[in-house]
DNA sequence: AGAACCCTTACAACCACCTGAACAATGTTT
DNA sequence: AAACATTGTTCAGGTGGTTGTAAGGGTTCT
């Protein structure tokens, strides 16, 4: 998954970075709206997160025009405004989200993967495919009831597998989800981590469409 | 929009139901579990506010339930608990939104206007030709329930069809779909796919019209 | 009948894919 | 600090599905 980061505050926006890297999502990291402007008009994002201590209430104009842009893409509001009317606003602009600084960043995770889960049409935290049990809340697998251990790449392109399951999922997207957005490689690092997925998880849980990309079985 | 409320206490959830009514959805209103339980064996909800200031934990299980029966309806919770320990697993177990009691009726409103948003946003619309069913954005058909794979150019060829489903597409067209700008081909290249896609469709699915080019059914 | 168009099958060459293994980078223990 | 363990990346050989082409037969129109 693919995620857009506007913070200005380099600590927290450092912190969110990594968290969200190590749920095993790509993210790019503005600071400024003016660029994530330029990045929006040209990139997709899977999820926002906007940050609203921003001179002049930037960041709610951004996202109004956003919408009325005709862009349904998630949004999760960050800000230290407690009050009440602040939370309205943002919400009634079309934030899907809002959470209030100082948060903990397992709640963010958490938080993003509820507006995520609504986003792709997969609201199950729990799946299975055959004789695997999946907990995507908890990252956690099970094979024949034994526990499974993932690396951090190869969940994060298991996961975003698991993002919508009936779907083939092209090769470049996969790569987008292993490496942060833009980083172009030449090799076959995808075909490399389907290969020790498939190892770990079993020969018949990953499908390969030829020329398409891949998606889960069934 | 018909909203399922489960609280126990008479106070809050008479406030609460009110202000649903005010935004004019339909609500019912449970106080108990196992009532709430049958009722949605039977109904259909759009929406669920679900207390978790139950005995128990009742409120939790209730949700994991439902989600392990494959529901996906939007679930918001309403509690006291302000423990991250709490956040964390009701969004876990498969909630969209939390909202820590007490809470501002306005934004009960607001928030359930934002999971509203995101649950209406149709999925991917279905094309149906005969026992054929298309999905256009995850590239998956089913022929009978059945899944079937295409490969790259035989999707290339069919894609270019389903863009105007109504529509003759001219042979020298479709040679374009399968081949990137001006790729020449002296072969019969297209007539090899359509015969290869009937064989995988079905032989009424793609009609030709003999001297103009191909169409779909119907 | 002849011509133009279309359908199907077959087949060799190619290319996407798989996988083992070696190497680099990073983290951890002694 | 050195040795070790884990993870990430790249390379190369092998395999089989995919693909372009051609050939032969069928159908429709003039």
């Amino acid at each position: 998954m693919r995620i857009l980061l506007v913070e200005d505050d380099d600590i927290l926006g450092a912190a969110v970075r990594d968290q969200i890297a190590a749920d095993g999502h790509a993210v790019d990291w503005f600071q400024r709206l003016d660029e994530s402007d330029d990045a929006l008009s040209t990139t997709q994002y899977d999820l926002i997160l906007l940050d609203l201590n921003l001179p002049d209430g930037l960041g709610l104009t951004f996202l109004t025009t956003l919408r009325r842009r005709g862009s349904s893409v998630p949004v999760i509001i960050l800000t230290a405004r407690d009050q009440l009317s602040d939370r309205l606003s943002g919400l009634n602009a079309g934030a899907d989200d809002y959470l209030v600084k100082p948060f903990d960043l397992s709640e963010l995770s958490a938080r993003i993967a509820a507006v995520s889960r609504r986003y792709t049409g997969n609201p199950n935290p729990l799946m299975e495919f055959g004789d695997l049990e999946i907990d995507i809340a908890t990252k956690r697998i099970f094979k024949q009831g034994l526990s499974v251990d993932l690396t951090a790449r190869e969940w994060a392109l298991l996961s975003c597998l698991l993002q919508s399951p009936s779907a083939t999922i092209s090769k470049s997207r996969l790569e987008d989800a292993l490496y942060a957005f833009g980083a172009e490689v030449e090799s076959n690092a995808v075909e490399v981590y389907v290969s020790r997925l498939r190892k770990k998880l079993g020969h018949d849980i990953i499908h390969t469409i030829r020329g398409l990309g891949y998606r889960m079985k069934g």
